[in-house]
DNA sequence: AAGCTTCGCAACCGCAGCATC
DNA sequence: TGATGCTGCGGTTGCGAAGCT
């Protein structure tokens, strides 16, 4: 007798999910926090199983996720870390605030790797490739020496000797990038300040708005490495209503705002073309600084339905 | 413009680890 | 102590977008 399958796989949805599933979703997470994820479906009437709706909410509806391309720095850590921890996608996500093990795992796989094997480094065991073996051999390369060094366990909190050498010498990758510390990830944001007033005005409403403080976050908003997983995967949610601030300060201490209430909001639609406006505006120019839930993708669709697709503004 | 190929990313799958009974 | 259930992880797949011919 086998293990039985995770969900009763029977009726179920897959594939894309879609923006009522993903409000469902949300708006159920939000209200009732996460308590087991097989209940979670049936709890927020999706036709998911649980572990569709964790994967969706940990790497794309979590409020505290942040989107935008992969800085240079944040790929000398990524090449930095994966020398030390090998595949270990999760743990090398926790050295980087708001990105998930999936996306860096992508990354890994689409973008790191190409580049190493293009500075002549075998991106298994950071290693320049000897040529001799390896012309037009990468792929052979990389699944012969699989994991080759990943399988040591116990290299987590070690700093092996390891410095990216590129076989073109013309820019070397400056030593003290390579061991930058992940305190130095917020550095990413840092118009955050900036970004305060500016996310407080493109909102149409501050009601709407709502704060969600998670545990395992400092004031300055910081998650340590260690406590990602257990603040993220097991947020404790204190919903307070916006509006109870009266005033329209950032609170330092929220991670992001999400909008399970903009379908409440979608009378203000006198709003709508000013603030689209003034949101492209603030978004195509603050959107790497932004606690980046992206729900703004769908939040141009809910909030001005008439303004969908880019309208050609004059 | 149409067809083909490549790329990037979201989502799925199966397994391992851990907790509970 | 083994069976069971749930969660998390890493590998893989599928599909749409972008690029190329």
């Amino acid at each position: 007798m086998g293990r039985q399958p995770c969900c009763e796989k029977v009726g179920l949805k897959r594939g894309p999910w879609t923006i009522e599933e993903d409000h469902k979703l949300m708006h159920f997470i939000l209200n009732n926090g996460i308590h087991c994820w097989r209940t979670v479906p049936k709890l927020a009437g999706l036709m998911r199983c649980g572990k569709s709706c964790r994967l969706r909410w940990i790497n794309y509806l979590r409020p505290d996720l942040k989107r935008g391309a992969f800085t240079d720095m944040e790929e000398n850590q990524m090449i930095q870390l994966h020398s030390r921890l090998g595949n270990r996608w999760s743990k090398i996500a926790g050295h980087f605030p708001g990105r998930t093990d999936n996306e860096i795992k992508n990354h890994w796989n689409t973008r790191i790797k190409k580049k190493l094997k293009q500075l002549g480094i075998d991106p298994v065991t950071h290693k320049p490739i000897n040529n001799e073996h390896s012309h037009g051999k990468c792929e052979e390369v990389d699944e012969g020496h699989n994991l080759q060094s990943n399988d040591n366990t116990e290299v987590d909190d070690q700093e092996q000797s390891f410095e990216l050498k590129p076989q073109s010498t013309a820019n070397p990758v400056p030593k003290e990038i390579l061991v930058m510390t992940t305190q130095n990830s917020n550095e990413d944001m840092p118009e955050l300040d900036n970004g305060r007033n500016t996310t407080n005005n493109i909102f149409p409403s501050q009601e709407m708005w709502w704060n969600i403080n998670y545990d395992g976050f400092d004031q300055n908003n910081n998650m340590g490495s260690s406590s990602v997983d257990s603040s993220v995967l097991n947020p404790s949610f204190s919903l307070e209503d916006s509006s109870l601030n009266t005033n329209n300060n950032y609170n330092p201490n929220s991670v992001g705002e999400c909008s399970s209430h903009i379908q409440q909001q979608l009378h203000q639609q006198n709003q709508q073309q000013e603030n689209y406006i003034y949101s492209q505006t603030w978004i195509e120019s603050n959107v790497d600084a932004f606690l980046s839930w992206d729900g703004f993708h769908h939040f141009e669709e809910v909030m001005f339905p008439s303004f969908q697709k880019s309208p050609t503004i004059n």
